[in-house]
DNA sequence: CTGCATCCATAATGATACTG
DNA sequence: CAGTATCATTATGGATGCAG
């Protein structure tokens, strides 16, 4: 099965880079990947980690990248049973990106902050 | 008003940083950032060029960028209205990132691709 | 401990029709 | 052209119970 020379476009309403993006760039999804930058994590360290998600929608994000090729998880089937998480290389590449633009954004907090109250003022 | 001792993190959960994170991350908001960045379109351009954008979520999106700071919008009222979006200096530092972003994830959607189908042979 | 399954409430999204 | 309004559909979130 190949698909190099095949050419991928996020702009494209049907192209299957579509729901890639769209996990990736998830609420959830982002925080994960950029939780999961610094090693392996277990599933209750990322719920504290990601503060404000449920236990529903973190098992469907990890879930979810991990079908991507994004997300390692591992089982050891112990009692209690220990499931850990890591980044695959090229999950590990794309929390780089995302970790870049997190700062950008956080960076750009001040000014964004303004905007908005001058947005809002507004009308 | 000074946001500049304040510390913005996207992790946590009660951070204004999350809303804007999640505008700019959103399915539209990166498809629209980046359609701005080679220069300024107006409404429907952008619709043609978002593939399956409602004018509905085009719109909204649209707004919310513009609250942001992130997106010019000026209007010319003549018959039929003007209306173009462009981006502004932190919404084109946000756009060379998301671009980035994209690139990266096309370039790894044959991996990704292979790593799916692995994924759902296995069940 | 690590989750999946289910039910329910609410929010986001989309299709369509209509207006200045 | 550039939207807004409305309604239908879907996604998401919280709570609870249960299993390996």
């Amino acid at each position: 099965m190949s698909f190099e020379e095949l050419v991928f476009d996020v702009f494209a309403r049907n192209c299957t880079s579509r729901p890639v993006m769209d996990t990736v760039a998830s609420r959830w999804g982002i925080l994960s990947l950029v939780a999961l930058q610094d090693g392996t994590h277990r599933f209750n360290e990322l719920r504290r980690r990601v503060d404000g998600v449920s236990e529903k929608m973190l098992s469907q994000t990890l879930h979810a990248l991990e079908r991507d090729g994004l997300v390692l998880r591992t089982v050891q089937s112990t009692i209690p049973p220990r499931v850990e998480y890591s980044l695959t290389d090229a999950g590990r590449r794309i929390a780089t990106k995302l970790t870049e633009l997190i700062e950008l954004l956080e960076a750009s907090m001040p000014d964004i902050s303004v905007a908005q109250a001058r947005y809002d003022e507004a009308r």
